[in-house]
DNA sequence: TGCATCACG
DNA sequence: ACGTACGTGATGCAA
């Protein structure tokens, strides 16, 4: 049975207006009734799904009962001064969110609403009405339900025939004979003096109606009651009539007007933001969560079911004869076993083509079959839709072939959609489109699936922009990450072994040392029982907290340092246990014949930059020199062979000078000045050979913090100074560097219109804490509009360099180990070395051509650790 | 599993 | 009066 919801919008503003505090926006407009109103609205869209709905307004106060009796709504206030506004504002909103409305001139709310129940009532349908009105309790009918508002607005009530007969033992109907007898002085009906909502209920339980009362006035208990009836059995009958709800209006209306559509945040997040709706704006989110990105016009798509072939040896082969001969599309589903990496194998294809499905199984096929498939998954010409082909072209590596022929990689494309999303499981990327899939039982289903949501995967990246990225730097790239993944990087265990000796045995000391100083043992990796010792037994003056806590991070401990002797130990014991733990015993955990094996994840950051897991070797230590030593175990797999990095110099601070256009940023750049130094100079007010090695200090840590988007806060602490003085540095350097201002200020403000900021190439990066209502979430989201263009361009022209540096590799005795964010890690044999790092430099500058000159360093050296400039001619 | 900590860019 | 630099991943503890 269709639903139709339809809300008293002048009752429930009302409600709202005196049950809220007075809200504002920050300009001091009211809007405390949009709060109250539109949390109702969200609610009950959220638990009722209407199919229809309205919301029915008043219309002037002329109404047509003023010519019924001049009295009715004479003593009804004014419209308050706070609340008038409101109207206005929750209509423009309601427009932007396609609610429909509907206000008559000459009618109240409550008579459209009865007139538009009437016919919803004819067609069928499903009522429900929410008000703060009683009066509209007469509209009860097996197919109408009344929602009252109880105290507050967003709590209602349910009113059906049976509960308005536990309530007062009334029929629907009998609710304008109890106005009739008892009046209302909010509407200004006069009822009968005397009678209040006991007397006229005892009446209508025994009479009826208000005729019945008149009727049997003569048995009404009571001498006042009884005069009362009689003197004003006119006024109780008019009463009664001004109680009834027109049913009759001339208006013509049909129900495809109230049609429920949802609303879209393109047109609603943006109304919102105008009266500062926070809270509102993330119920709103939270009410359409689900359908945010490709699902929200598809949400009806189910699957057809693609009937599986089963093929005989010659089947197959003829298959794959004119799958390869007709140039057919396919889309793939794999199963293997192991890792992609570490010689994990394949067990099963499933694949989709032309409606069908076909399971290839490595038990079951011959190994004809399995060499014409394995060939066909190297051909250019047959074409393959893959998720995750990353994994795909492992397999295949592990079997000494390549993936080619790659056109949609369903898990990049996802990830290029939307980037926050968590996974991109084959499972996960066809529930975007059809949310109630099941998980797959076979390959074959699975392929089918994505061939059926893959046209709308395309579909969604060519309507964002993002084809280019997709097609011409993603796809390609998981092939080259393919390659360096499973080439892996030399690391020698019999010397990291060594290290570890060396780290172990200082830090058996240190630990001896820590528990004579504490006087007692217990577990220093422990933070809760470290901080019980240091601030408790030990009375050490508490700085930080956390929220389990004491604080007893590095910082916290630095500035203890001289308190205690213990503190300094505990430093060094926490640096020397993080090198044992993390790198020392991880490392020797994932070396397999000499080498280790990364796995670069290109669909996690919500940035555009690759990350790396087990192990993470993008964050090997490199800061302090202790830890710095450990990259003496990477080394070429070669002998002979040496290693090769190349990092791009400032590429952040240079992407901010593009952005921004900023002529001193642009400058310094121009004639390869350091730029700490000329930030000094201009922010201190002096030449290039007065800046102190302080004052390039403090420059470069604004720098820094301006691509992460500038705090006072952030850099008084990175740098230990005043918040006045932090304050001053940034004051001056907005001074000076007006462009870069003005960009920042800029990139926030078409943020926020947009809810998403693009890097250079088009990334996309959503920012749904723009809108948050919590200030601090909205500064955050502040900071990520500023900071997600520069890391992001960043990535983007990293991985465009690694495209080429792939390409321009192959004619050369090298090959590619390692992306760090900025850095290029490669293998070299000697004789190449000069070209391919002359190529390298060159690849990586010109890849994507800024405004300002991009300069790469390279470096050689036997191991990383021992690297040494290296220029080329 | 969430938190605290710390390694990197 | 708040709580704050951006982006990651691994480890160990304590529930």
């Amino acid at each position: 049975m269709p639903r139709m919801v339809i809300l008293d919008g002048n009752s429930l503003a009302n409600r709202a207006f005196y049950a809220l505090p007075p809200l504002t926006t920050a300009d001091g407009r009211p809007t405390n009734v949009l709060h109250g109103f539109l949390t109702m609205l969200f609610r009950l869209e959220q638990e009722q799904h209407p199919d229809y709905w309205v919301v029915a307004f008043d219309k002037t106060k002329a109404t047509v009962r003023i010519e019924q009796y001049a009295g009715y709504k004479a003593q009804r206030k004014e419209t308050p001064e706070g609340l008038r506004p409101q109207f206005d504002y929750l209509k423009e909103i309601l427009t932007e969110m396609d609610v429909p409305m509907l206000e008559l001139a000459g009618y109240e709310a409550d008579d459209l609403i009865a007139a538009i129940t009437k016919q919803a009532e004819a067609q069928g349908m499903e009522i429900q009405i929410y008000t703060g009105d009683k009066d509209a309790l007469q509209l009860i009918s097996p197919r109408t339900n009344i929602f009252l508002t109880k105290k507050g607005i967003s709590e209602v009530e349910r009113y059906d025939e049976t509960t308005l007969w536990e309530r007062y033992q009334l029929r629907p109907h009998q609710i304008i004979d109890l106005k009739g007898l008892m009046g209302d002085t909010s509407d200004n009906i006069p009822g009968v003096p005397g009678i209040g909502e006991k007397t006229a209920l005892k009446l209508l339980w025994e009479f009826e109606t208000v005729e019945g009362v008149l009727a049997n006035a003569d048995k009404v208990s009571g001498k006042k009651v009884q005069g009362n009836l009689k003197e004003y059995a006119d006024q109780a009958i008019l009463s009664k009539t001004l109680a009834t709800m027109l049913t009759e209006v001339p208006l013509a209306f049909s129900s495809e007007d109230f049609v429920y559509r949802r609303s879209q945040a393109a047109k609603v997040l943006p109304v919102l933001e105008k009266y500062d709706l926070r809270n509102v704006t993330r119920l709103w989110h939270e009410r359409h969560k689900d359908d945010e990105g490709p699902l929200s016009e598809s949400q009806e798509e189910s699957l057809e079911n693609w009937p599986e072939r089963t093929l005989t040896e010659e089947g197959w082969l003829a298959q794959i004869e004119e799958w390869q001969s007709k140039n057919i599309s396919l889309t793939l589903a794999c199963r293997y076993e192991g890792t992609g990496l570490q010689g994990g194998r394949w067990l099963e294809w499933g694949v989709a083509a032309q409606g069908e499905t076909f399971t290839l199984t490595r038990e079951a096929a011959s190994e004809k079959v399995c060499e014409a498939w394995l060939k066909l998954m190297g051909s250019d010409q047959v074409t393959k839709i893959l998720a995750d082909s990353k994994t795909v072209a492992l397999l295949l590596t592990n079997e000494g072939l390549s993936l080619k022929g790659l056109t949609l990689d369903l898990s990049l494309a996802s990830y290029l959609i939307k980037s926050s999303r968590p996974k991109f499981a084959p499972l996960d990327l066809v529930k975007e489109y059809v949310p109630n899939q099941a998980a797959f039982v076979n390959v074959g289903e699975e392929a089918a699936a994505l061939a059926q949501v893959a046209p709308k995967f395309e579909e969604e990246i060519q309507s964002l922009g993002l084809a280019h990225l997709l097609h011409e730097i993603e796809e390609p790239l998981c092939m080259v990450l393919a390659q360096v993944e499973h080439h892996g990087i030399a690391v020698d265990s019999e010397q990291l072994t060594v290290f570890g000796e060396g780290i172990s045995l200082t830090l058996r000391q240190l630990e001896q040392d820590i528990y004579a100083l504490a006087e007692e043992t217990f577990n220093i990796n422990s933070p809760k029982q470290l901080g019980a010792i240091l601030f408790e037994k030990l009375g050490l003056p508490t700085a930080k907290k956390t929220k389990t806590g004491y604080s007893t991070d590095a910082e916290t401990l630095e500035e203890l340092r001289l308190a205690h002797p213990v503190v300094e130990k505990i430093l060094d014991y926490r640096q020397l246990n993080k090198l044992m733990s993390t790198y020392v015993n991880g490392l020797l955990a994932q070396a397999k014949n000499g080498k280790i094996h990364t796995t670069f994840q290109q669909t996690v950051t919500t940035t555009g930059r690759l990350s790396s897991t087990e192990p993470n070797l993008q964050n090997i230590p490199i800061r302090l020199e202790q830890g710095r030593l450990l990259r003496k175990v990477f080394h070429p797999t070669e002998p002979g062979w040496v290693l090769l990095s190349a990092d791009y110099s400032q590429i952040e601070l240079r992407i901010l000078a593009h952005y921004s256009q900023d002529p001193l940023l642009c400058e310094s750049f121009a004639l390869g000045q350091d730029v700490h130094t000329r930030t000094a100079a201009e922010v201190f007010g002096i030449s290039l050979d007065e800046v102190t090695p302080n004052m390039r200090r403090s420059a470069k840590a604004v720098n820094f913090g301006l691509v992460y988007g500038l705090t006072e806060f952030g850099l008084s602490r990175d740098l230990g100074i005043p918040r006045k003085e932090s304050k001053f540095y940034i004051e001056q350097y907005f001074k000076r560097y007006s462009g870069v201002k003005r960009y920042l200020e800029d990139v926030v403000t078409q943020a926020k219109k947009d809810g998403q900021v693009r890097t250079l190439l088009n990334r996309l990066r959503r920012i749904p804490e723009l809108l948050h209502a919590n200030r601090v979430q909205r500064q955050f989201g502040e900071r990520i509009a500023m900071n997600t263009p520069v890391q992001g361009t960043a990535a983007d022209i990293m991985k465009l360099a690694m495209l080429k540096v792939a390409e321009g590799l192959k004619p050369f005795r090298a090959t590619m180990l390692l992306q760090v964010h900025d850095e290029l890690l490669l293998q070299v044999a000697p004789e190449d070395l000069e070209s391919v790092a002359h190529m390298l430099k060159e690849k990586m500058e010109t890849a994507y051509p800024l405004s300002v000159p991009m300069t790469v360093e390279c470096k050689v050296g036997p191991n990383w650790y021992d690297m040494q400039p290296f220029h080329t001619n």
